[in-house]
DNA sequence: CAGAATCTAATGGAAAACCAGTAGAAAAAA
DNA sequence: TTTTTTCTACTGGTTTTCCATTAGATTCTG
C-alpha cells in the first residue's frame, strides 16, 4: 500500500474538462502514476469500477456531478471496492458534507482551489491509510464556524409545509384557510419553526431555510 | 486584431491552481500564444494591467475571486484598457450576472465546465470582435427562464443599507436607532423597497434580494 | 398497548409590519 | 442654477407577527 511500492492507478471522476486537464498535468508530474482514468459521470465510472476493482488505487471524486449524488456515489464505490481510496473533490466547503462523505468511507476531501502540493500530499497520505484534507478543509473541520455548525433542525411534515407557504409570502390567515385549520394553529407552527431555527423573525427563518436549501 | 496576425498575450485571473493548469495546457496547445500571464487576485491583476495595457489581448476573468467583485473588476479593466478583450469565466450560470458583465464591456462568458474546443472558439471569436459564449450560456441567454428574467431594481445607497439591516433580522426601530433617524423614515424605506421588488412582505424582499445576490 | 411526537387550538396581550398619503430638506444631476 | 432624486419625517390607521403558556386530539412507534 505504500505509495512507492508500485506506480499507482488514479481515476478522476469529474465533468469539467479544464479541471481534468489541470489534474492530469499535476498528477503525472508529481506522482508515480501508472495510469490516469477519467470519467465524466457517476454511472460511467461505476461501470468501469465493476471490472477494475483490483487495480484502481485512488478516485478523485467530484461530489457535484450532473448525474449523481456524491455522497451516495462514494458509498457505492466503497461497497464495490473497499480497497479503493476515495477522495472527495469539490468547491463546496460544507462541514456537514465533508463529514457525511467521511462517514461513507472517503479517505479525505480536497477543495478545488487547493494547490498542486496539497493535492499530491493528500493523495500520498490517503494511500498510506491516513485521512487527509486540503488546508482550508482542515480549518473548517477543526474550527466549525458559526454558520456551518448548525445542524439541520428536524422539521415535521406540517412544519415543512407551513414553512414553504410562509416563503410564498402568505400570511398565517391565508395559510390557515388553505390548510383548513385555525389561524392559531399556524401561529403555533410559525413560532415552533422560528424556535427550531433560532430565528428572531420570519426574515431569519427564510434566510436559514434558503441556506439549508429547504425551499 | 485577427487572431492569426500575431501571437496573443492572455491573462488568467483565477485563484484555483488546478483550473489555471488546465487552462494553460489547453491555451498553449490550441492557440498561437505568445505569453500566458496568471494572477490570483483582482488587485494584483489591476497592478499588472496598469503597465501592460498595450500588450494584453485577452483576460479570462473568474468573476468569483476572493478579493473582488467580478462585475466591478470588469468595468475597471475596460476603463484602464478598452482594447483588452474580457471574457467572464465562472461556475455561475446566472442570466442577470452574464448580462451585467456584458454591460460592463465584457466580450463573452464561459462556464467552467466548457470543453477545450468551446474555450478556444470563444476566445477566437472574441478576438475577432464578436460576442461569444460557451454552449450552456448561449441557451441560458436565449431562453430566459422565469426566475432569471426579473431585472435588478435600482436601489439607492440608503435602501441597500436598510435592506442589509432588515436581512440581519433587525426591526425598524433598531435600524432607526443605529442610523440615528426616525423610525418613520425606516418604515418609508421599507415600503419603498417592497414596492421596488414587487414583494408582498419582508419574506418576498429577502427572497428576491437573496436571488439577486444583493445580500 | 402505552408513551412519545405531532398536530391542533386557544387566551390575551405587546410589538412590529404594512398601508396611503403628504411634504420639507439635502444632495446629486442636468 | 434649476431640476430631479434621495432622504427625511409625519398622521392615522389596519393587519400581522411575535410572545408565553396551556392543553386536547391524533398519529406514530417501541
Amino acid at each position: 500500500m505504500s505509495p512507492h511500492s508500485r506506480p499507482i492507478v488514479i481515476a478522476i471522476v469529474e465533468d469539467h474538462p479544464i479541471v481534468i486537464e489541470g489534474l492530469r498535468k499535476i498528477l503525472s508530474r508529481d506522482l508515480p502514476v501508472q495510469e490516469i482514468v477519467e470519467h465524466h459521470t457517476g454511472a460511467g465510472f461505476l461501470r468501469y469500477l465493476a471490472s477494475n476493482k483490483q487495480t484502481l488505487d485512488v478516485v478523485l471524486l467530484d461530489i457535484t456531478l450532473p448525474d449523481a449524488n456524491g455522497v451516495e456515489l462514494c458509498a457505492e464505490i466503497k461497497r464495490l471496492s473497499p480497497g479503493t481510496v476515495v477522495l472527495g473533490f469539490s468547491n463546496h466547503s460544507d462541514r456537514s458534507l465533508v463529514l457525511q462523505l467521511l462517514s461513507q468511507g472517503a479517505s479525505g476531501y480536497l477543495l478545488k482551489n487547493a494547490t498542486a502540493a496539497e493535492i499530491i500530499q493528500c493523495i500520498t497520505e490517503a494511500l498510506q491509510g491516513q485521512i487527509s484534507f486540503s488546508d482550508q478543509i482542515k480549518q473548517i473541520i477543526a474550527k466549525p464556524s458559526a454558520n456551518q455548525l448548525k445542524p439541520i433542525p428536524p422539521l415535521t411534515k406540517r412544519e415543512k409545509q407551513v414553512l414553504r407557504m410562509i416563503a410564498d409570502e402568505k400570511t398565517s390567515t391565508e395559510i390557515s384557510e388553505e390548510l383548513m385549520v385555525s389561524p392559531f394553529t399556524i401561529e403555533t407552527h410559525r413560532r415552533n419553526l422560528m424556535q427550531k431555527f433560532g430565528a428572531k423573525n420570519v426574515v431569519g427563518l427564510i434566510k436559514i431555510a434558503t441556506e439549508l436549501r429547504l425551499l
